[in-house]
DNA sequence: GCCGTTTTCGGCCCGACTGTTTTCAGTCG
């Protein structure tokens, strides 16, 4: 059996035992044996002492045996036949957890989300101690809606979001500070809700304000320092507020910033020096709680560096202190090597992207119009590319401080050909290859396509290598590993697309790519002058796998650029 | 169930909020 599998049953056999209401540091020691596991960059057949792990002992280990060597758990087996797996759906009703579960199965006999509305229309469920028609009511009107409702939204969308929000709280005097804090934070692909942590000075005011600023289809809490609801938009999504004075802000910005493992690792830490983390300070070993300006003062407080959100994952990182001053940081961004113009589809001018890139500090740029493949972005025909290269340069004489490279997205066509010739590619600076077209052909065909870009000596790039929309469409499923393997043995840079829709190559392939020295560029592939500004996103998206500013191609000066180039 | 230079028992990160209570358990993040 393989490992994944044996990550899944472990914390499958958590989940049972939840649903039994098990001691839940029992349930807790499954899911921590899980994670050791994962968190084990070893292949299982290497790992032979399983004992010797920390966080795998008797039980589990003989677990871990019984699925390497017989293929089945005896545990698991005994779990479902006591527990019914209609219950695995309840935990994700909010307001129930293990215990209220093993309650409503073992008194009312309840095995499924539809004997439990039904047990809630007899009216059951407020009879049983602990429950009451409150919860009753609760019960049935989320029964009712709970599979039809997303639990998860994309980055795009909570960014839509908290750009709202941030410009309602902006309106509030009585908020001096306030910031996104949770999974966005942290540049999760993926948030299950939005938290906002604000300094205030009158938190009932403020309280009131926001309530009546944002539009709200329920009030899930509202306390003295915190308030949850759930906005009314085409997905409902929720969003926490917590409310604190300035001295506390910034443990609290850390504690709502999370991730929860990364917080109990600093718990865990604090504790072992006699002191005590929660999101107001740190308490001491003689009771008093000190506070801190900044987050930066907060890690230094335990002699560590700032570790930014985005590498605040799985309480590892607190093991790779040396590397975090190596992380590419959105300021050392020079050079922007994809985007868009009037020639194609883009909404600004070349000048205009040019002058915007200026502002942005950019040393050099590349203009990267479509090709003529892609009608409908009004792509480029040779004659006409070598026209914007004619104006391009003439353009390049009134600037000193940027170098403007000429460049194209070429197409890769459905039959595996490129849009352009050698002639016309050998006389552009700069060459990206992409696919946007017949995304459903099966994978050799379109390993093929890029493989072909890949053998041609004069691209230099494969751009958002998988074509993903996160949340929307898998993008045409090339196999990753294969084509970082082709980007290393050919020479070629692959992007890392900013944009928050596509944010391509995804985590888990960057640190393939990186592991194999093959360079990143993380561009914008902006269509208009205000998209530049996505390049933090990227920039963040990267952090999280650990990119080092060295394998970034856009910190490289202009000089190393070119001369990469013309290799 | 796991762990241990204060070890083989007694902790395991910490606090807010709700709904059910009449001082707190369960859930959540």
């Amino acid at each position: 059996m393989n490992k994944k599998t044996i990550i899944r049953t472990l914390e499958k056999i958590a989940l049972y035992m939840e649903l039994q209401g098990e001691n839940p540091f029992k349930v807790g020691a499954f899911r921590k044996a899980a994670q050791t596991l994962e968190l084990d960059p070893r292949s299982l057949s290497k790992m032979d002492d399983i004992l010797s792990l920390k966080g795998i002992g008797k039980g589990t280990g003989s677990v871990i045996t019984d699925l390497m060597e017989k293929g089945k758990s005896d545990l698991l087996e005994e779990l479902e036949e006591a527990v019914p797996s209609g219950l695995l759906p309840l935990l994700k009703l909010p307001g129930l957890g293990g215990k209220k579960i093993a309650k409503l199965h073992q008194e009312l006999g309840i095995d499924s989300p539809e004997s439990l509305q039904a047990a809630c229309e007899r009216g059951d469920v407020s009879k049983l101690a602990g429950f009451g028609k409150k919860t009753e009511e609760k019960l049935l009107k989320e029964l009712e809606s709970f599979q039809s409702i997303p639990t998860h939204f994309p980055i795009w969308s909570i960014d839509a979001i908290v750009k709202m929000i941030e410009q309602e709280l902006s309106n509030i005097e009585e908020i001096s500070k306030y910031s996104v804090a949770g999974s966005y934070r942290r540049r999760k692909e993926f948030s299950s809700d939005i938290d906002f942590v604000m300094a205030v000075t009158d938190p009932e005011k403020v309280r009131e304000k926001i309530l009546n600023a944002l539009p709200i289809s329920e009030i899930v809490a509202a306390g003295d320092t915190k308030v949850s609801v759930k906005l009314d938009m085409q997905d409902p999504v929720d969003v926490d507020f917590r409310f604190v004075t300035e001295e506390q802000y910034a443990s609290t910005l850390h504690h709502f910033t999370g991730s929860k493992e990364h917080n109990v690792k600093m718990r865990q830490l604090a504790k072992s020096l006699g002191k005590k983390i929660s999101e107001y300070g740190v308490e001491q070993e003689d009771g008093s709680v000190k506070t801190f300006k900044t987050e930066e003062e907060f890690f230094q407080h335990f002699n560590l560096p700032f570790i930014p959100p985005t590498l605040r994952k799985d309480g590892t990182e607190l093991d790779r202190l040396d590397e975090i001053p190596s992380v590419i940081q959105p300021e050392d961004i020079i050079s922007d090597l994809h985007m868009h113009t009037t020639w194609s589809d883009g909404a600004h001018s070349i000048q205009e992207m040019v002058e915007a890139n200026r502002l942005l500090g950019r040393r050099y740029m590349v203009i990267t119009d479509h090709s003529q493949y892609l009608k409908v972005a009004n792509g480029l025909t040779s004659s006409r590319l070598r026209k914007q290269m004619e104006e391009i340069r003439k353009l390049q004489l009134q600037y000193d401080d940027i170098r403007i490279f000429c460049g194209t997205e070429m197409d890769i066509l459905p039959d595996g050909s490129l849009d352009f010739d050698d002639e016309l590619l050998a006389d552009l600076d700069f060459v990206i290859a992409s696919i946007h077209s017949s995304f459903s052909q099966p994978q050799e065909k379109i390993m093929e396509r890029i493989l072909t870009a890949m053998k041609n000596p004069h691209v230099d790039m494969i751009a958002h290598p998988t074509g993903r929309i996160i949340g929307q469409r898998p993008g045409y499923e090339p196999d990753v590993p294969q084509l970082i393997q082709w980007a290393k043995e050919y020479g070629k840079i692959l992007e890392l697309n900013a944009n928050p829709f596509r944010l391509d190559l995804a985590e888990e392939y960057l640190v393939m790519a990186q592991e194999l020295d093959v360079p990143i560029a993380i561009n914008t592939d902006a269509h208009s002058i205000e998209q530049l500004n996505v390049m933090p996103i990227g920039v963040q998206y990267g952090q999280r796998a650990w990119l080092k500013k060295e394998n970034v191609v856009n910190t490289w000066s202009v000089n190393r650029f070119e001369s990469f180039l013309k290799k």
